[in-house]
Formats: structure tokens, C-alpha cells, sequence
DNA sequence: CGACACATGTAACACGTTACATGATTTG
DNA sequence: CAAATCATGTAACGTGTTACATGTGTCG
């Protein structure tokens, strides 16, 4: 429901084409997830499909726009308003990952090596792209969003492989 | 690609039946995520269409046991020896929302206040539930793994709040 | 002219999820 | 006996994702 509602934002503060709603959404959300913009169109009808959006025509140089309904509106402010549950947060598929490694009779150690440093590679890149700096405020907000998961990835890779080895004693 | 894995996991170490495999999936990675035991059905039809887990007939107890193939245990080698990429995790829907709150007119610092509270009393909940420590290894460290997430959300929702006042002065 | 950015859209698929239908077995 | 647990499966849907088809305009 991310790009749903991230669409749906970007289209509250005035009509949009499909075309700028990809090129707004990676301005405010980095490239770290890059939009496909097939993607934006199917949504686009999803959203006109739920009644949350209405076609409104096309502009001065033939492009499709789309207006927010009344409806789009609602929807947006209980979004904005609703804080993100841990229950509807997609599986962890790295947790999962150990999980299943430390219960079957993978060799622990050495996917959390692997992990670490790919963990790492990110986390400097990421550095890098912070101090490139050249997005707005939003798309900074979200790069220290990834930065601070992946230092938090870091430490909890570093507590399983104390805690894994403290087991195997 | 965390379910499928996952069931693949639990059948590298014997043949299993449907609903022993969700009894198992929770085991080890908790009641965080439950599993529906529709979705152990849906995802094994998909395994064994892929060949990656063979009907293995029926048990004593005459239950639909399945077994993993050698395409399925290559399947299941590279998952474990491949590192989880930053791409190819899912788009974070808290991030996308401060970003679009903060690019947008939103209050910001009501959308971080309320994600807060929520943060924090799942945070609380996380520790207790850790105090309780039914589980084994494996539950315990996807336990952990959520605390250090929640822990590292705190504080970035922290850091949006001192930066977006920032900016308003 | 050829490449590239702009622009729209459809078809098909993957995975995850839920609701529903169905029945056997166990246990209070 | 009734309720709960064990057990299997299907149908239908939602979102996200990619591949493909198509066309215009612009700039080197």
C-alpha cells in the first residue's frame, strides 16, 4: 500500500500526469526504490477503480491528468493518521533467513559473514550518496531511514553471531 | 520469497505435511508473523510446480507429506549463501509516508508523534514477550531482531523531528 | 538521422492473504 | 455429545513487478 498512498499524496496538492507522478515520487523517496512506471499506470487505475482518484482529461499538451477525489482525501488522512503497525509490516526475510539457518543445520557463521559484509557495502554507499547530497529534505529522511536500519541490521548481525557462538560452546 | 524459502528450510532436514510445517514455521520465528494454514498449501503447490518439493505420498496417519528435491536443496543453498540486498527489500511504508508528509503540507510532527506511541508500545510489548522466552534460539533472535528495528525507528523518528523543526525556524 | 527523454498504456505473472468448504480425531 | 484441534485444499483477490507495444518531441 506504499505506492498507493504515496501517489495518492503527491495527487493532494494538485493534479499530476502519470509520468511526473513517477518522476516526484523517486524526487521525494531517493532512488533507492526505483518506480517502474508501468507501475505507476496500474496503480493509477487502481486507484481510479477504488474511487479515489477521477481522470481529469488531459492538459494543454494532451497529457492524462488525474484529480484526488473527496474519498482520496478521507483515505489519505486516516493513512497520514494511522501509524504503521508491526503486524502489517512485510516479512523479514533476513530474520527468517537466521532463523531457519540456526534451526536447520546451516552453518551460521557463515551467512552472517555474508550478510555482514554485503551490510557493509550498503551502508557505505549510503554514506556516500548522504555526503553527495543532492536530493531535498525528504529524500535525505529517507536515506538516514536506510542508514539507520542498516546500522541496527549491523548490531543484531553481530548480537547472533555472540549469541550463536555462545550456544555452540 | 521469505514463506516459500522458509518451508523449503524446514524441508531440507525431512519429509513434512502441510500443517506440521506452519506448527514449525511459527516455532521458530514466533507469533510475530502468523502463518495462515492456507498459505502453506498455496505456497507448496507453487513449490512443487517449481520442482523444488515433490509429493512424497501419504504417512502412516495417511497425512500429504512432501519432500525436497535436489533442485529444491541448490534452491535453498544459494538463499542461504546470498546475502539479502537493500533493493530487493520491500519499500518501507513509514519512510515513504514522512517523505511524502514532509514534501507535502502534512503536520510532520503529528504524523512522528503518532508513529511514536505506536513504536514504543510495540517496543514495550517486544520486551515482554522476550522476558516471557518461551521459544528456543530461533524465536529468540527474530525477537531481537525486532527490538533492535523498533529501537533503531526511535531514534530516527527522533532525528526527522529535530531536523524538520529545523528547518522550520 | 539516430538516440534519448517524454508519455501512455496493457498483459501477464508472482507472491501473499483471506474466506470458504470439508472432514477426521481428540477431549472435556 | 459438543467443541476444539488436527488436517487438506480451493477460489478469489490485492499489490507489486516486469515485459512489451506504441508514439511524440527534441537535440547532437
Amino acid at each position: 500500500m506504499s505506492i498507493r498512498h504515496g501517489l495518492l499524496a503527491l495527487l493532494s496538492s494538485g493534479p499530476r500526469y502519470g509520468y511526473q507522478l513517477r518522476v516526484e515520487f523517486e524526487a521525494s523517496t531517493g532512488a533507492t526504490w526505483p518506480l517502474n512506471i508501468g507501475q505507476v499506470y496500474t496503480t493509477l487505475s487502481r486507484l481510479e477503480r477504488d474511487g479515489l482518484v477521477a481522470p481529469g482529461g488531459a492538459d494543454e499538451q494532451g497529457r492524462a491528468v488525474y484529480t484526488i477525489t473527496e474519498a482520496g482525501r478521507d483515505d489519505l488522512v486516516r493513512w497520514f493518521s494511522t501509524p504503521v503497525a508491526q503486524t502489517d509490516r512485510p516479512r523479514d526475510e533476513l530474520a527468517i533467513k537466521i532463523a531457519m539457518a540456526v534451526a536447520g543445520g546451516v552453518d551460521v557463521a557463515e551467512v552472517i559473514h555474508t550478510q555482514r559484509a554485503a551490510t557493509m557495502r550498503a551502508l557505505q554507499e549510503l554514506t556516500r550518496a548522504k555526503r553527495a547530497a543532492a536530493g531535498g529534505l525528504a529524500q535525505r529522511l529517507v536515506l538516514d531511514s536506510l542508514i539507520f536500519k542498516a546500522e541496527a541490521e549491523q548490531r543484531w548481525l553481530d548480537h547472533c553471531e555472540a549469541v550463536s557462538k555462545e550456544k555452540n560452546r
